[in-house]
RNA sequence: GCCCACGUAGCUCAGUGGUAGAGCACUCCCUUGGUAAGGGAGAGGCCAAGAGUUCAAUUCUCUUCGUGGGCACCA
């Protein structure tokens, strides 16, 4: 006779045992429809599970977060249940919820195709709209074997194979398909009526590359078929504002064959990549950093002595003169050791910040290739910092504010922070890994900033936090590092003179804010749609005039414009001014100056800002001042 | 690098076993027009590259290169 209390506290008491779906039932018939599952005394069920005793019961619908993760899980086994219908062949391996939906993943003879995908898709509708359970079976190993065995799900075995004695292995019936789950999943098909089938992708076995291609299919799925146009509607932004159609649009750079995966930029992408660098340079010089400069081609045996060379060999590109066999830098430390080492450093140089705008090439896979954000010729706004044991605390701290201020002001508020431990391939023992972690783990804290943990991430040479920004649509870019590095300094030989007058081998702190610009640009394009902040933005006014009587007149003021180092351009095309104001807003131009008879006789001119169809008259002297007021970098203003 | 798809004018895309078409952009002409496309004419393509099948290939097959979506990789 078990007692069931719900979350408000309320008590209710049952003759016998009832399922989730019963005591949904006994409560209310709307929640019974959208009931997915329960949690008992906090463990998450299936609607299908028995409550024996007194317990504290939450049921889940459909619209908690629990709910649709379920849903997601049980569209996937959905989805094997319409493809074994439609492919009997085919063998089942992984079928995992992933963010906003789920994949499966399958081995098939033959390769599926986006028609195919329809077809897949009507299928799993119908197969749903008839309502059939979902019947949960738990199971010995012997019988799962057999089930499988049975079914010639190669996949499956492999996995039952490695599932804990401990563990109980439960099968999910889906008429005559059979999946095998920790679950929970629905009790019916009837919550399966909102997803889509979106793509069809090649992933290996296991996340290794050694391993078989499989066919990935991916779905999105959701509670309710409102929920899924507003992802599909996202997702249309998304590509709305992709950083490759805007460069192109917006006339910024392009790529071509002959340098696959090297960035041409254009005069109004470089721009924006000029203000930005100049920016960062500003900032860091006031934070005490030293700009240098060091070379693109090194010779083989610095990336020997760094270590570089052992592990990245195949991503360097080579080149040889003089008969010696030199690198394009992948990097910019083990030339920033160089500079370090010239001359006798004591323990009053440090820290010692030393910044370089660094273009490094690295020979990416063909695969990774992707616009401005993977790229094989990059810059980063990279630096090191040398520094004391002790002094890696009030580094971190100062770089962390400096980090913040920075995406701040180009419009990032949300930042977060990953600290990265060390990697299976990694050098150095583990007593300096042990007092690396430590230090910056303790200088993280210090910074008093909210950050987690991520496992086994660090570089090869030190542990690492990644800063991940959050765009204007959600997304989340991993650009900023701190690294902490105890081993580089002393493969390439750097010391200073302690107070105790003995040689010390100094720490070196790498750290970037943006990472590589030309990926920081992507995401500036992207997160502002390419509408960029006033300062950014390549053109900041275009002057157009309503007919060629005002010529004269607006080459004078552009001419004051381009004086007050106001990125201007001038449009005297003989177009109505309909047409030139359709096309400066239609590339993004923030001021749209328009000058006519009226403006000229009174010496002002009208104003237009992009976005907004107000139009403002005023003196032109007083309209080139706000615009330049406007138009400083935010660091200035 | 691996799997799948794609590659036609500057851009977005039609199309066909008999050497190509639209819209926008571009050039010229008419139009001097007050805030998101005025009208007309013209020019523009070795249909990614190479090989094969065929009387004939942009179209079919293969290879290469590139792009896209994933996977793997990302110092």
């Amino acid at each position: 006779m078990p007692i069931v209390t719900l979350p408000d506290g309320s008590k209710k008491e049952f003759e016998k045992s009832i399922t989730i779906d019963e005591l949904s039932n006994s409560i209310g018939a709307g929640l019974a429809k959208a009931t997915v599952a329960g949690k008992i005394n906090g463990i998450l069920v299936d609607a299908s599970e028995k409550i024996t005793e007194d317990s504290d019961v939450i049921i889940v619908t459909n619209s908690d977060p629990e709910g649709l993760e379920i849903i997601r899980h049980s569209c996937a086994h959905l989805f094997g249940h319409a493809i074994k219908q439609m492919y009997p062949k085919a063998k089942m391996a992984i079928g995992p919820t992933i963010d906003n939906g789920f994949y499966y993943d399958i081995d098939l003879d033959v390769s599926l195709n986006d028609k195919d995908l329809e077809l897949i898709e009507a299928r799993m509708k119908e197969l749903a709209n008839t309502d059939y359970d979902v019947v949960r079976n738990v199971v010995d190993r012997e019988q799962a074997l057999k089930a499988f065995k049975d079914r010639n799900e190669d996949y499956k075995i492999e996995i039952i194979n490695e599932i804990p004695d401990n563990e109980i292995i439960a099968l999910y019936h889906h008429n005559e398909y059979t999946d095998m789950c920790r679950g929970p999943h629905v009790t019916s098909t009837r919550h399966l009526r909102s997803f889509k089938l979106m793509k069809i992708a090649g992933a290996y076995w296991r996340g290794n590359s050694d391993n078989k291609m499989l066919q990935r299919i991916y779905g999105t799925a959701w509670s309710n078929d409102k929920d899924l146009k507003k992802h599909l509607i996202l997702l249309e932004e998304a590509e709305k504002r992709d950083h490759r159609k805007l460069g192109r649009e917006l006339d910024l750079f392009h790529f071509q064959d002959e340098a696959v995966g090297m960035v041409f930029w254009h005069p109004k992408g470089w721009s924006i990549y000029r203000e930005l660098e100049e920016y960062i340079r500003r900032k860091i010089t006031k934070g005490g950093y030293q700009e240098i400069k060091t070379p693109q081609l090194i010779d083989k045996k610095l990336w020997e002595q760094s270590g570089h060379w052992d592990k990245y060999s195949e991503h360097m590109y080579t080149s040889e003169a003089d008969e010696r066999e030199l690198a394009l830098k992948p990097m910019n430390c083990p030339g920033h050791i160089q500079v370090f080492n010239q001359g006798i450093k004591s323990y009053r140089d440090l820290p010692l910040r030393m910044s370089e705008f660094g273009s490094c090439h690295r020979y990416e896979p063909s695969g990774a290739l992707h616009g401005l954000m993977r790229v094989r010729n990059f810059v980063q706004d990279d630096a090191h910092i040398f520094c004391t044991e002790d002094q890696i605390e009030s580094e971190t701290i100062l770089f962390c504010n400096l980090l913040k201020e920075v995406y701040e002001e180009l419009g990032f508020d949300k930042v977060s922070i990953m600290f990265a431990d060390r990697p299976e391939k990694r050098v150095g023992d583990d007593a300096i890994w042990d007092k690396a972690e430590g230090a910056l783990l303790k200088a993280t804290k210090a910074t008093g900033l909210p950050f987690e943990e991520n496992k086994g991430d660090g570089a090869f040479y030190g542990p690492k936090l990644d800063f991940y920004l959050h765009d204007a649509i959600g997304r989340v870019w991993q650009c900023g590092t701190l690294q902490v590095d105890f081993n580089l300094p002393n493969r390439l030989g750097a010391s200073y003179i302690g107070e105790d007058n003995n040689k010390h081998i100094p720490i070196m702190l790498h750290r970037a804010i943006l990472g590589s610009l030309e990926r920081f640009l992507g995401i500036l394009i992207e997160n502002y749609e390419g509408k960029f902040p006033l300062w950014l933005s390549p053109v900041q006014a275009a002057i157009t005039t309503i007919t060629s009587g005002s010529n004269q007149a607006a080459e004078r003021i552009i001419e004051k414009l381009r004086d007050n180092g106001i990125r201007s351009l001038i449009d005297l095309r003989n177009e109505k001014i309909n047409y030139k104001v359709r096309e400066h807003s239609v590339n993004k131009v923030p001021f749209i100056l328009v000058l006519g008879d009226r403006e000229v006789e009174e010496n002002t001119i009208t104003i237009r800002r992009l976005g907004s169809k107000e139009q403002k008259t005023m003196n032109v002297d007083e309209c080139i001042e706000q615009i330049r007021l406007e138009s400083l970098p935010p660091d200035i203003k």
